[in-house]
RNA sequence: GCCGGAGUGGCGGAACUGGCAGACGCAACGGACUUAAAAUCCGUUGGGCCGCAAGGCCCGUGCGGGUUCGAUCCCCGCCUCCGGCACCA
């Protein structure tokens, strides 16, 4: 064996053998159960980053652990390979896209590769190509044909810079998630899924999923925003209903005015013919052109304007003046919301800076509120006040007084309002998977018949450097036939959110190559759901969400058999360079493949491992890389000294002594932390510091112990196992060395040592002795030993009659086998 | 503002159910081997103090309090950082 181990060697000799051997292929069925370990699959930019490898080097582990604990494992990998960077690159360099993602995928497969990671490459799924994205046409149809899927004109997220709309998921405070810029609101006829229709279901759903982060759960539950209130109807003089969604009626007393969206449908009515309407129209024109940017802008200067109409109280039938204001968005409730400025902070603003009158209605306990003194809205309980009938109640109880009486009087009714809007699926880009439907002057919107698909993207068209979707002005594809009527009829132009591709990707991995459907039932259900998913957070509201609305939307039409796609959810932290995120505007990235080449890809693995636990971010250490590889040369030269000592052994009872004992725990001990380690907690980290200590472990035994009074047959069990434990990690070198100690088959096709409880036992323990709780010395005690006789050991010992002297000993606690706690005085 | 999460040596991080704070690794320093270097191996390494030494004492897990024989861990109040949401009525 050489001196250092040659990793370049040892990594490609072994990648060869994997792949020739097909160790990693799966198939549905067979005694063992199944488990199915998914990462999220990359976009294929170009190169892996330090994210993909930190990503698939847990899911690696997590799988070949697994395989060696007797499960059937799915282990997949694949490609989002729609998206703008591929179409910007045909702008910029002349590239077909698909071309450029071809390129892409081949290089950054032949990184996965190097890597060693044990995926299923036979089920490789690629999202752009015709054989995939066939079956995303078809599950649009699917939703299509169940009311899922519609068309309707809205004012929607436009990123000029993308030249595309966005979903609401994909604005980030007003900016486009991709590239930054400001998103306008423009007014377009576009392609939604109703996920509404799922909101409840897919709140409902999170408390089913115990095995995901609390985080991610609580950040969709806010997204999905419930919230329950009662809307109520205020009516104009001219018998115009304007119904209000309000979660306070308990303070229905207290409304002094109404405020609508500027873009609300009724406001011109209101105003028609009234002095205002040109002023009011004015305001509409302006707050309608603003970006939402401006609209959510830090300041956000609060803007209304007076109508000249006025509503009916509902339960006091005083005149209620109507407002327009910017503050009121269209989307949410019923568009028009009741002003209560005592008693919420928005409406306090805005009454103040407009002169409206503010009205008590709720007095917090034990304090008067005075309208006039007010210096903010008191949105706390108490007790209500100026509220007719009502007045002296506490004001919850209040609340679903108003709200039974209003029900009576049909004047309103109990409502839940979510605030998650419909999926915007519409994108006028290129590199996406067409929308397979069919405009006919006849026939209206007709969509392609199963049959027909895929819907093919055009290979010959010609990139403009505007953006514009080159199928916007491509005749041989938008020139068809209604294939109701037969008459000639335009395709829409419109491609998918990429986001459409990836909530189902993990469905087709489970029967990759069906041809007639877009997966086999049987395999999907014997597959489904994915045991453990792993990936980044930033997917926890977009992609993890859509994915499980469109395994419900399957789950409700019998085509899988679960409704939740994840069982359990890792979301692993960000790698960091210099305290900051890896970029190239940072110029702080670390390439995978130059540490691969200076290192291996056992070193690389097992850095980003062991660095910190896998949900923590990450920072990466030159120095830190260098120790682990460090680490690996150490097992490598531990295993080459003992290696002829260990081949010749036959079995063989020595006698055992004290330091065969002594190893013999640490063996497993070392078992049993590294299982617990992976198993309960996905503590890599922790996992790999014991092996390490099992490794200083076994020098100290060949160095202590001359090689003839060696226990070789014990020797070998650890030597064997230490190779085994590392396995999941350091998938090369165990190979190689498992080898090394005669084996023939792969180390990967072992199974998961198990730890022997009674080698955990010892005789003696070594106790700490503390007086009033600070330690003032240790014993060597025999295991098990009763309160009292603890007691009488460490009171007989000369430090503790020091510290106990001439005071009186009150109480002594004894936590068996570990400590000993004198009180004294 | 609201909702999450986190603050531990020079650094990354450990500490299981309230029981030895700092495992493991990095860095640093000292030493061995070497003509020299690399590699490797051994030792020291939270701070302060007492002691020739063996050894001992005090302080120490963001800050201030509390509960407890005993708190990194539980409770109350604050500070800082990170992430998410942000006119959602």
């Amino acid at each position: 064996m050489e001196e250092r181990y040659d990793f370049q060697r040892v990594e490609a000799k072994w990648q060869k053998v994997w792949e020739e051997t097909s160790l990693y292929r799966v198939e549905e069925g067979g005694k063992r159960p199944k488990y199915y370990v998914l990462e999220m699959f990359p976009y294929p930019s170009g190169d892996l980053h330090m994210g993909h490898v930190r990503n698939y080097s847990i899911g690696d582990v997590v799988a070949r652990y697994k395989v060696m604990r007797g499960y059937n494992v799915l282990h997949p990998m694949g490609w989002d390979a729609f998206g703008l960077p591929a179409e910007n690159a045909a702008i910029r360099h002349g590239i077909h896209p698909a071309t450029w993602t071809e390129r892409n995928i081949a290089n950054m497969r032949r990184q996965l590769r190097a890597m060693g990671f044990s995926y299923d490459w036979t089920r490789e799924v690629t999202t752009c190509l015709p054989e995939y994205y066939r079956w995303t046409q078809w599950l649009f149809l699917l939703l299509f044909k169940n009311g899922l899927a519609y068309k309707k004109k809205a004012a929607v997220n436009w990123c000029p810079s993308c030249q595309t709309v966005l979903a609401n998921e994909q604005v980030v405070g007003g900016l486009c998630e991709r590239c930054e810029s400001i998103v306008e609101k423009r007014e377009l006829e576009q392609w939604f899924f109703r996920i509404t229709a799922y909101a409840e279901r897919l709140l409902e759903g999170l408390e089913r999923l115990p095995g995901w982060p609390e985080k991610v759960k609580v950040m969709q539950e806010n997204w999905i925003g419930k919230s329950h209130g009662v809307e109520v109807t205020f009516l104009a003089p001219d018998g115009t209903a304007v119904p209000v969604f309000t979660t306070r009626p308990d303070t229905l007393y207290g409304v002094t005015y109404l405020v609508l969206a500027p873009e609300h449908p009724l406001v011109e009515r209101l105003v028609a013919g009234r002095p205002q309407a040109e002023a009011v129209r004015e305001f509409i024109r302006r707050a309608r052109q603003m970006s939402t940017a401006d609209r959510t802008a830090a300041e956000r200067e609060k803007e209304g304007l007076f109508t000249g109409a006025y509503a009916r109280h509902p339960l006091t039938g005083e005149p209620v003046p109507l407002w327009v204001a910017n503050y009121v968005l269209l989307e949410y409730g019923t568009g028009a919301v009741m002003g209560v400025p005592a008693h919420d902070q928005r409406d306090y603003e805005f009454a103040r800076a407009y002169g409206l009158p503010i009205r008590v209605v709720i007095r917090p306990p034990e304090a008067g509120l005075e309208a006039d003194t007010l210096a903010a809205a008191y949105e706390g309980d108490g007790i209500m006040v100026h509220s007719g009938p009502f007045d002296g109640l506490p004001n919850r109880e209040g609340g679903e007084r108003i709200t039974a009486h209003l029900e009576e009087k049909g004047l309103g009714r109990r409502q839940v309002n979510y605030r998650l809007r419909d999926w915007l699926i519409s994108r006028q880009r290129y590199w996406g998977a067409p929308i397979p439907i069919v405009y006919c002057p006849r026939c209206g919107t007709v969509p392609v018949p199963e049959g027909q698909l895929p819907v093919l993207l055009p290979q010959d068209v010609a990139f403009k450097p505007s953006g514009e979707s080159p199928l916007q002005s491509c005749r041989e594809f938008l020139e068809t036939t209604c294939p109701q009527c037969g008459a000639p009829a335009r395709r829409e132009s419109d491609t998918m959110d990429t986001f459409v591709c990836s909530s189902w990707y993990f469905l087709r991995y489970t029967s990759p190559r069906q041809e007639d459907r877009p997966f086999d039932a049987q395999r999907v259900n014997y597959w489904m759901a994915v045991d453990q998913y792993i990936g980044g957070v930033e997917h926890a509201i977009l992609h993890l969400m859509y994915a499980r609305f469109f395994t419900k939307v399957l789950y409700d039409l019998g085509l899988v058999g679960v409704d939740e796609p994840f069982t359990n959810l890792l979301t692993q932290g960000m790698v960091l360079k210099d305290g900051s995120k890896m970029s190239k505007s940072r110029g702080n990235v670390v390439s995978p493949e130059e540490i691969m080449r200076q290192y291996g890809a056992d070193t690389a693995r097992l850095f980003i491992l062991f660095a910190a636990p896998p949900e923590k971010d990450l920072e990466w250490s030159d120095a830190g890389v260098e120790g682990c590889h460090r680490f690996l040369n150490r097992v490598w030269r531990l295993v080459g000294s003992l290696r002829r000592e260990l081949l010749e052994v036959k079995a063989e009872d020595a006698a055992v002594r004290a330091a065969d004992r002594e190893l013999r725990r640490l063996l497993h001990q070392t078992i049993k932390r590294v299982t617990e380690d992976i198993e309960e907690r996905f503590n890599f980290n922790t996992a790999i510091s014991a092996l390490m200590e099992l490794v200083n472990g076994l020098y100290r035994y060949r160095d202590d112990i001359p090689a003839a009074d060696r226990h070789r047959g014990l020797l070998k069990e650890a030597v064997e196992k230490l190779v085994i434990l590392l396995a999941p990690f350091v998938p090369h070198l165990s190979e190689e060395l498992w080898h090394l100690l005669g084996h023939t088959t792969s180390v990967h096709r072992e199974s998961w040592p198990a730890y022997d409880e009674t080698a955990l036992v010892t005789e003696e323990v070594e106790v700490v002795v503390q007086i009033n709780g600070r330690v003032r010395d240790r014993l060597r005690l025999p295991v098990g030993l009763s309160h009292e006789r603890a007691r009488e050991a460490a009171l007989a010992q000369e430090r503790v009659q020091q510290w106990v002297a001439g005071r009186r000993v009150a109480k002594v606690v004894w936590v068996p086998d570990k400590l000993i706690n004198s009180v004294v005085q």
